[in-house]
Parts: structure tokens; C-alpha cells; sequence
DNA sequence: CTTTTTTTATTGTCTGACTAATGCCCGCGC
DNA sequence: GCGCGGGCATTAGTCAGACAATAAAAAAAG
């Protein structure tokens, strides 16, 4: 079981000075599906701590590492994943930033309760959308995104500048012309989010914001693969558009309150058909 | 489990390759005479890389590292603080997993734009308030409670258990009898918040509070040492959780309303009086 | 002037050793 | 029998020095 197909018996014995080199070779060595998870299909970075980082914290949300669980010591699981101990940490260094795990001499790294994570971390919500999230987390984001976002278009109506307007219209133009479909359009889509939170003038909303949509934005992406036939989405943001272009606080809200449900609504089909 | 903040002199750590004797020795060390002044003033963690990653941090914020600014190599810096490579190593994964930093080979470490940093992962608010926040800051933050914390006070009165209701009570009860110039007062007064928070129901929505709510509380606790004469807040908290009680959601939100207007109200008064 | 190659500075990774914290067990005193 | 304190073992934490990979900048080629 110490690994599939190992050619050397002993652990290592290395002619010269060359070395299996990691990225090129194999990386990340688990049981077999893991590895493909993370080299083939998220091709995170090219850092190795950072694609643990991503692979681990990927495994925690979705559960196969559950909350109060000790991780193998270090040692154990760098070895085992054929890196350095260096390496393993700076991983769990990343994971511990973000609240998912906790480091103790002699107790070991555990999982911390999921109250603890920073779900709302842009690259947590990235690796939640990895897998598919449960319901349950799709209608809590969603629920805070009727919250936030309408309120959000409400103060932009008010303090948007002309500036911001222009590039929430050329964002809006391009939407129109690619669709959803398309990388660019997909882009434009974040730009016109991010344009409007911009106008908002209120930091905090917008790094809350511009979390949120990025990793909801995961999910366009998704549908558009599967080509689950939604609605066209410019209507909606340019009714958004218009309200905040005429200072319109009320409409603003109201139109992205329903922009919001849409996309809600368009979600839920895309994951529980 | 933190200390009240002492101003911390950080001992500066310096962009520009300059040789400089760090005053009082040097500053980041865990044995005896050395580590004294990280560990007695920011009194961080016992893990040096968590100390060192607070520090720089918290220059950061400060603006003592600006945006795009690079920082001196690892070697240099590493040396300069007289901590091994790994460690600070450690320490800029942490920021790079807060979005405050990003490095490159060749490049080196750059502080990235404001716009990408984590503001809201509570170790990064923290940090925010160990200096005084610009009112700018300070009004954002408010501005999101009174959008999120409003719809999180009439959530919790739709959807509350009785066994929330009793956890809020008794911290209640704890807030009224301490008040807020004790650790157990304060203590009780985030139970309280938390039991509301989880009434809701919503995780997305209890993971930001909970970030938001430890950061303003430690505004609570500046406020108790310099003894600024702030309103009894236990009225307000008792009318919210009343409204709570008898699933009042109308009421539970204009409470809750009201209750952050004030506590804004105390906050500005304190910082800049 | 543009393109390609080389250089070079910096992070990234690896190794293996030592240090320090802390949970646990065992024996001691009560 | 029971609490209590002191060692012991386990684990993360730190250290030092080496080499590899990368990407920007400089040099060479066209």
C-alpha cells in the first residue's frame, strides 16, 4: 500500500543529484483519484503549498477530513504525499489562516469546527464550489446575497460617479455581445458587479461582495458547461443598469433583489434539476 | 484570550536594504531576552511565524508597507529579523492566504492592492483595530452591520429555537449584573450575539458576523479603558432580544437598527471625540 | 528594431537536525 | 483510594544550508 507502483524498494536511493522533480513527474502523491483531482482538474498553481493547500481544504469541505479530526502527523503525511516537510506546512500554514485547521505540539493539526472557517474567504468559497455545495450553503449564500446586494445597488445609486457609470455601461455592452457562454462574457459579468460595488464607496460590502460573486460567478461557469438553458441574465442587469444610471435608490434595490432570485433560482435548477 | 492593546512600538522592519540594530536587541525570538518584544507587546501567539505574520500585517494596514511596495528579499529579511527562512516563510503564506500579499521567483513579495486584501477575515479586522481605524473604515463597517445585522436580528425571530432564546437570556442576565468594563461582561455580550447569530440559521451570514462582531468588540474593550462614558447598552440589547422572544421580526430589525446606530454613535464618540 | 538566448535575482523545494511545548503516565505523598 | 507533581514521549516549531524552478531583465542574434 506505500505506493502503486514504486520503483525503488527502499524509500529512495538517488544516483546523482537529479531529482524526481515534482511538477513534471507526480505530484502530490495520494491514493490514486486525489492526485488526478488536483494536478488534472483545478491545475491550482504552481506552487506546491498552495495546490495542497487546495486539495486539503477541498477535503474539508466536503468532508472527507471531518471537524475535530487529526490530520497524520507531519512527517507521516509529507512523506506519504512524497514532499517536504517544508512544503506540507506552508500548506498548513495557509489552511490554519483560514480557520479550517489548528496546530498544537504534541496534540497535532486538527480540523477546527466549521463554525470556525472563514467561509466567506474567496478561496474557501472556491473550493466549495469545487464539489457541488450542499443546498443548505447555496440558500445561506444566496439568502446573503438578498441581503447585502440590494442594499449594495441602493448606495450606488446614490454615490456612483459618472465614471463608474461608463464602465458599468461597457461592461453591461459587452455582456450583450458575447453571452454567458463565453470566457469574456463571464468577465464582463464580474466587471459590471464590480464596477457597481466599486460605487458603492463602502470598502467592507465590497471585499464581502466581490468574494461572494466571484465564487458564485463558479457556478455560471458550471451551467454554462452543462448547458442548462437559464434565462438571459441582461435583462435583469440592465434594469439594474438604468435604475442606478438615473439615481433611482428604490428601483436599484428592487431590481437587484430580483436579479438576485433569478440567479437563485436559476442555481437551484443547474444543481438539483 | 488577548491582551488589551498596548501602542505597539513594532519594531520597524525595514523596506529599503538598510542595515539597521533593531532597538532593544532583536525583536522576534522565543527564548528568553529576545522575543520580549513581540511577546510582550502584541503578545500574538507562541508561534513565531503567527507573531511575525501579525506584525506585518498590521504594518500593512498601517500603510508602513504600501500597496505594490516590494519587501526586502526572504534572506535579507529573514536575516535582518534574525529568524530562520522557513518561518518567515510561514508568515507571508499567511498574508498571501489574506490576500495582502503575493510573490513571484524573481520577482519577490509585493504588497498587493488594497482592493484584494481579506478585510473581513477576523484576524485581519483584528489587526485593523490594534491601530486606530481610519473613520472611513469605521463608518464602513457600521454601514455593513446596519445592512446585515438588522435582517440577521429578523431571521433569528422567524426562525429561533427555545433553546436560543434561553442562551441569549442568560447572557443577558450575565451583561446586566458585569457590565461591559468586565471580561466576563464582555464575554457575555458576544454569547449574546452569538446565540442571535446562530438563530438565524444562515452560516454564511453567522460566518461574517462573528468576524465583524469579535473586531468591534475589541472597540468595546478601548472604550472600557478609557473609561469614555458610553450609554447602558443593556437596554437596547433587552428590547432586541424581547422582539426575539415573542418572534417579533418587524421589531427584532428596528431594534437591532437602532442598537448599531448607537453603538456607531459611541464608537465615533470614542475615537474621535 | 525585433526576436531569441543568456544571465541573474528571487522564490520554491528539499533535507535533516535540533528546540520547545504539552499531554500523559507514573509514582509519591496525603 | 485520591489528588498532585515531575519526568517522558510525542508533536509541532525552528533552524541551517543546499539546490531547483521561474520569470524578469539584459545581452546577443537576426
Amino acid at each position: 500500500m506505500r505506493k502503486p507502483v514504486a520503483p525503488p524498494p527502499t524509500t529512495e536511493l538517488r544516483p546523482t543529484g537529479n531529482r524526481l522533480k515534482m511538477s513534471g513527474g507526480r505530484p502530490l502523491r495520494t491514493d490514486g483519484q486525489h492526485n488526478a483531482a488536483i494536478h488534472g482538474h483545478s491545475m491550482y498553481q504552481g506552487r506546491l503549498h498552495g495546490a495542497l493547500a487546495h486539495r486539503l481544504g477541498v477535503d474539508i469541505l466536503k468532508g472527507t477530513f471531518k471537524s475535530g479530526e487529526i490530520l497524520p502527523n507531519e512527517i507521516e503525511s509529507s512523506s506519504k504525499l512524497d514532499i517536504s516537510r517544508s512544503a506540507y506546512r506552508e500548506a498548513i500554514r495557509i489552511l490554519a489562516a483560514k480557520g479550517m485547521v489548528e496546530s498544537r505540539p504534541k496534540t497535532g493539526t486538527r480540523v477546527t469546527e466549521r463554525e470556525r472557517w472563514n467561509l466567506l474567504d474567496p478561496e474557501v468559497l472556491g473550493w466549495m464550489f469545487e464539489t457541488e455545495p450542499s443546498q443548505d450553503f447555496i440558500k445561506s449564500l444566496f439568502e446573503l446575497r438578498l441581503i447585502t446586494e440590494p442594499a449594495a445597488a441602493e448606495l450606488a445609486a446614490v454615490r456612483r460617479s459618472d465614471d463608474q457609470v461608463e464602465q458599468m455601461r461597457t461592461a453591461l455592452d459587452i455582456m450583450k455581445r458575447d453571452t454567458l457562454q463565453t470566457e469574456t462574457g463571464r468577465r464582463a459579468d464580474l466587471d459590471f458587479h464590480h464596477a457597481l460595488i466599486q460605487a458603492t464607496g463602502n470598502e467592507a460590502l465590497a471585499s464581502l461582495s466581490s468574494s461572494i460573486e466571484a465564487a458564485v460567478s463558479w457556478t455560471t461557469r458550471y451551467k454554462a458547461r452543462h448547458n442548462a438553458l437559464t434565462r438571459d441574465p441582461v435583462p435583469d442587469h440592465e434594469r439594474v443598469f438604468e435604475a442606478i444610471e438615473r439615481r433611482d435608490a428604490g428601483g436599484a434595490r428592487w431590481c437587484m433583489e430580483s436579479l438576485i432570485r433569478m440567479a437563485h433560482e436559476d442555481t437551484q435548477k443547474t444543481f438539483h434539476p
